[in-house]
Order: structure tokens, then sequence, then C-alpha cells
DNA sequence: TAAATACATATTGTATTCAATTTGGATTCG
DNA sequence: CGAATCCAAATTGAATACAATATGTATTTA
């Protein structure tokens, strides 16, 4: 094994590990540690954390190491702001430049995500949804676009391992609905209607949101105490 | 001068030289002559180009050495895909969010673009106008939406680089105008107008966008044969 | 006992050295 | 004469060695 792949081994494994929140945001790197893990010197592998920490999955802190990047509070809302807008763009664009073979490697991708959904665990499915959601970037193939949506992809998946626990029926079902609309934007997109694969993208999204809202702020409980509301108006 | 100091130089140098195409779109760079000239090894060098790589700025090339970013006609319209959006979303947030001593800076960034119409060559008017942009970006202060904001102000600076000369005075005036939606934009931001903001943004941008479809298509000579035209219809 | 300072250790940043690719040119063969 | 191949020089990538900075602990002092 070359150090060039022993270097993308490491740049896979890092992105993977922030993606699934193995490495929790915030959490500290140690370099060595990684040099011995992966057999390399510390050049290289300072270099892929200066790759990384561009694509938004580690922090470089000035004479302080590296943290996979955090993930605030306000972050969240930011999060919330930019998501819808520019996943339509993603999509609309998909869907007026998608290839044959990249509506392909989608499906391929779509079949992977539902088979996650039978028997995978969390981060499988998670790392399955993400795998479907770049394909889709791949698919806009906007070079503008791209790091902002990427960005945005990053945390999707962290906020969905924080927030989404299979605890309830209603959430297993939520999921299982997430698939179907997949289903849609590949239709979509074969179809070359952007304008449907755009609003499959607001829908897919407030399925999302819907979702985490529901464990950010859970129905009450049924206490015998009155006006007592977890909810805001 | 430090190590740390003579590193944000080299980093700052080639930042400039981008925008202002100094470096020209693909434009292989001199690792050796950069470790030179601003007294680092090759070490610092490298990782300044890793994290301008990642910022849009430079393309790092698995084993055939750094350039300036390229600027294709695919990304051409890439980007004029993706700004009006990512624009009028920056600008809207901006005044929002703006603190009053962003709003400041903003309007000392203003003075000093002005100063740079009256008196500034080509390169001082891009800069200027590209710290101006840059200021609304840090306003709207929005970790997701910023990353393609960033490399839509690259290529923003590049393509005015490109395609301005300053001519005719019909462009004179065009830069002057865009000088004029600037304080335009300034007030709607202290009034926290993001409505009007967004639409200052369009406007902005469709002001631009004409400046470089009348230099990309000229008028047609007044030749004498007939039906002859460069001007789809 | 609590705070502050100084020292030791660990970690990060930079320089230098060594290895592996790539590139350009010359030579040979079709 | 053109194309292909092989070799040398130059450039890029990785490892090691060295320097600087930061952190944590212990000791001292108020």
């Amino acid at each position: 094994m070359s150090a060039k792949d022993r270097k993308t081994a490491l740049s896979e494994h890092l992105k993977q590990a922030v993606l699934t929140c193995d490495l929790a945001p915030g959490q500290d790197l140690d370099e060595v540690a990684l040099c011995e893990q992966f057999q390399l010197s510390r050049t290289p592998v300072r270099e892929v954390f200066r790759e990384l920490d561009g694509e938004g999955y580690l922090n470089l802190r000035e004479g302080r190491g590296v943290r996979a990047a955090e993930l605030s509070h306000t972050t969240l809302r930011d999060f919330f702001l930019a998501a819808p807008m520019v996943y339509g763009a993603v999509l609309r664009l998909a869907a007026a430049n998608a290839h044959s073979h990249q509506i392909a490697r989608l499906k391929v991708a779509q079949e992977t995500y539902r088979q996650t959904l039978r028997s995978g665990s969390a981060t499988e499915r998670t790392l399955a949804n993400n795998t479907f959601h770049l394909i889709t970037g791949e698919m806009a193939a906007n070079i503008y676009l791209l790091p902002s949506f990427h960005r945005l992809l990053i945390d999707h998946a962290r906020i969905g391992m924080t927030f989404y626990r299979p605890t309830s029926n209603e959430m297993a079902s939520n999921v299982s609905d997430s698939a179907d609309q997949h289903d849609d934007m590949i239709a979509a997109i074969e179809a070359r209607d952007d304008q449907r694969a755009a609003a499959l993208a607001d829908a897919h999204w407030a399925l999302s949101r819907e979702q985490i809202e529901r464990f950010v702020m859970p129905a009450a409980l049924d206490v015998p105490l009155g006006s007592m509301s977890t909810r805001a108006s």
C-alpha cells in the first residue's frame, strides 16, 4: 500500500468519523496517533488536516491543533436558513444537467440506502443518505454552489446523528417517507423536471426539519399540573 | 518579522495576485521562488497552497504543482447561475444581522471604493470593490453561505479584470452607477430593510452582467453587407 | 489555603534531507 | 520525417530533525 493510498485512507477515515459523530463536534484529534495508525509522517497528516479544514470537516486552530468542526446553536440556525435555498438550487440544476450514468449511480445509492433502512445501523443509514445527496451535488456540477452544499451535507449528517433516535414508530415512518422522496427525486431528475425537483427538495427538507424539531421540542408530558407547555406558539 | 507574519504575507500576496489576475487563471506558481521571496521553507509555503486551494484561489494538482484557479467557459456559466441567488441571500442576511461597527466599516470601504473610481487603477478598483462585498459577507455571517459567496467574489473580481476595459464612456458611467448602488445597499442595511437589500443585490448583479455581456457580445460593426448580426435573438 | 510564577513536558510549527514522480529532450526505430 | 521510448534533470511528496510555543504541574509566597 503506497503512501498516497494511506493518505487518502486517512482522509476518508476522518471524513467518515466526522459525519457519523464518531469524532464529536469540537473533539480534539491526536496528530501522532494518526501518524502511527496510518503509517504516515506528520507532514502528509497535517496536509490532510488542512484540506479537511478547507472543506469544513475540521477546524484548524493556530498553535492549538485540530478539532472536528464545531456545531453550535448559532450554526444550527444558520443551517436552517441556508439549507432550503441551496438544496433547492442543487436539485433544480441536477434535474437540468444529470447524465444517464449519474442517474444510474443515484439509483444504486438509493438501493443501498433502502437496504440500510431495513438492516443498517444509524451510522450506515447516515452515510448512505449522504452518498445519495453527494451524487445529486455532482449532477448539479456547479462549482460555486458545491462548497456550500458540501458543508451543509456535513452538518446535515451530524445533526441527523445527534437528533435522530429511532425510539418511536413515528420516526421510523418519517425515515421511510424520506426514502420515498428520494425515489420521487430520481423520477423528477430522470424526467428533467427541474420545477418538481426543486419542490421535492423543499418537501424533503421540511421532513428533516420536522424530525429535528420534534426532538428538540418534544410533545409535553401529560402531567396533571394544568398549563404546562414546552411548545412556543 | 516572524515566520508567522511572513506566512500570512505570502497568503495575502497570493490572494491579491489571483484576484487581480496578476496571476492569470491557470498560471503555474514557482514554489521555490516563493520560498526565497518570502523567506520561508517549502513546508509552510505548501501549507498556504493547500489553504488557498480550499478557498478556491488556487488549484492543487496531484504531483503537478499549483496553479491559479482555472476560469473556463463552463465556470462562467455556473457563475451566472449561482451568483444572483447567493448574492441576494447574503445581502438579505446582512440587512437582518449587521452590527453598527460593521456598517461603519462598510462606509469606509465605500469611501475607498469611490476614491479608486476617481484616481485608482483597475486593480485598485477591483480590490476595493472586493473589500466592500467581503464586509457584506461578514455581516451575513452564515457559515454555510460564505464558502460559496467567497468563491463567487474571487471570480467576480477576475471576470471584472478580464472583461472590463474603461474604453467607452458608457462603461465609466456603469461603474459610477455601481457605486451608487453600494450607497443604496448601505442605506438598506442600516434600515434593516432586507427586502430592499435583496432587490438591490439583483440590480447590482444585473448591472455587472450587462457590463460583461456588452464586452462578450459587442454591438455589431456597421458593415455594408446586409443581414450580418453578432447578437442571438 | 489560594494564587501566582516558574519550570518541565508535550505539542505544534518550520527547516532540511531524502525518495519518488514527472517533464523535457535526445535517440532510435518504423 | 514522424512517433515512440528511454534517460537525465527538475520538481513534487514524504520523512526526519530541529525550534518555538503552549500546557500542566509543582513550588513558593502572600
